[in-house]
DNA sequence: TCGAATTTGTGCGTATGTATC
DNA sequence: GGATACATACGCACAAATTCG
């Protein structure tokens, strides 16, 4: 019943034995030899505790450091687990990707055996914020088509995405929803190519960061894990940009390859 | 003299109240206010405690917060100071990179009117690790030309990189080492010319991670801090592998663009 | 130059909130 | 709705780094 005692210092242990690493080690040791195995729960960390004769503190941290590590996983209320080494998806980002018909999105999942699908949710006229306007070289509050995008592999979600095209670009054509009419997920360059507007490049720039905690729970992830967050923006032949994303690539999902070509 | 009182329950706040959140919004407020500028340094831990009405370590918390949002710079033995808003330098990654002439490190630097420069460590004859062998296309142990390579911005480090080639490739040749010779920093797909290699394309997978212990000091970043970590290898017209590297580019120094070329 | 004071960083402990079953 | 287990906020002591007399 007596709750952690706060051990004094004479006891305090020479370091290295009894902490936090120490106990991390031990997990991942039980792991490397099958004692626990993917999907497994772990016992609780009272249980750990009282076994390896530490605090509870020092295996909740020790967890938080395999967590960190994508070893195990935290679920509250539930327990911890150890992680599925779920096999990553092989994201191919250059110029090969596009195709006359198809999306890139649905190609790539081809690739290594998935199958790709996503949903969408359109919303026409929304103002844009400061940062997308000037991505798209037009004003703050102008007009945009916005779409929110969850790709998912086999059903389950990898990957989110924000699209914003300007309103005026698209306004009265078939074309104005990218996943309505008769383009429907056909990809950003065979709809514009569509009402005669020729994309010609592409520009991309990822960035690390964490996940919120929105996007961890969108995603199935752990809150903190690492994604990369990539902002891309297409540009027409007369150097206009016509379409700009947030696209949210989880590390521990997916697997970003870019080829370039080389020409001297 | 009397250390942080340990403040018994009935004392303690509604909650919200001398949290480290809203001491970490009291420390951004005076920032954006001007209160401090950025290069100053704050006052101790004791010093804001104090001031704020709070224990040493909510104020420890806060800052611990900024200093991962790089609001804060946290220097050991010295204080926490207001992060300089560094201007990130931009690093192109595309085809168009590859110069005949010059290299594509000092091309980007130019572009932002900054002066680019790298120091350079060569060793040869250094066995292949499992990792950089399955990259290579060689036997794990394969000895191979390693360079670890540190780039300047205006003197200043904002770009780490090691290098590998099979030693096979150039033994005996005028570019075994990539910084000696004639076309020393010349880039790979100029030195493998030399050699009548044609390197026809470059696959770069970019992984978000956080900066080591021994990167953030190479770098002058924090030690958790952001990084892109790229893993790069060149292929040769016929396929085959003949140079890879790992990359780090720290996301406080670098920003990352990919230009992608769109062909229907 | 060297050691003591100062300041940040790390490891570990306690209390309470909150999600899940 | 109660029990259980993880998540968050807060606290202490000491190590490590720096600074300065």
């Amino acid at each position: 019943m007596r709750p952690e005692a706060h051990r004094p210092k004479v006891e305090r242990r020479p370091s290295r034995f009894g902490t936090q690493l120490s106990i991390a080690d031990e997990l991942r040791r039980r792991i490397a030899e099958h004692e626990w195995t993917p999907g497994d729960r772990l016992p609780s960390r009272a249980q750990i505790a009282q076994e390896c004769a530490v605090g509870e503190n020092v295996v909740r941290r020790a967890q938080e450091l395999l967590i960190s590590q994508g070893v195990l996983e935290g679920r509250a209320g539930s327990g911890t687990y150890v992680a599925e080494p779920r096999q990553r998806v092989r994201v191919v980002r250059s110029s090969a990707r596009e195709q006359p018909e198809g999306s890139p999105f649905r190609a790539d999942m081809r690739a290594v055996g998935r199958q790709g699908d996503w949903e969408s949710r359109s919303e026409a006229k929304v103002p844009a914020p400061a940062e997308i306007a000037a991505r798209l070289g037009i004003a703050e509050g102008d007009p945009c088509v916005r779409t929110a995008y969850e790709f998912l592999a086999d059903g389950r979600p990898v990957q989110l995405s924000t699209s914003w095209e300007p309103y005026d670009l698209t306004a009265g054509t078939l074309v104005v929803l990218p996943e309505g009419g008769p383009l429907a997920g056909a990809g950003v360059v065979n709809r514009m190519a569509e009402i005669g507007i020729i994309v010609s490049h592409a520009v991309e720039q990822p960035e690390p960061r964490q996940a919120t905690a929105e996007e961890a729970s969108l995603l199935g992830i752990q809150k903190g894990s690492l994604v990369t967050h990539i902002r891309r923006t297409y540009y027409s032949d007369q150097g206009q940009p016509v379409e700009t994303a947030d696209i949210v690539v989880p590390a521990a999902l997916c697997e970003i390859v870019y080829e370039i070509p080389i020409t001297r």
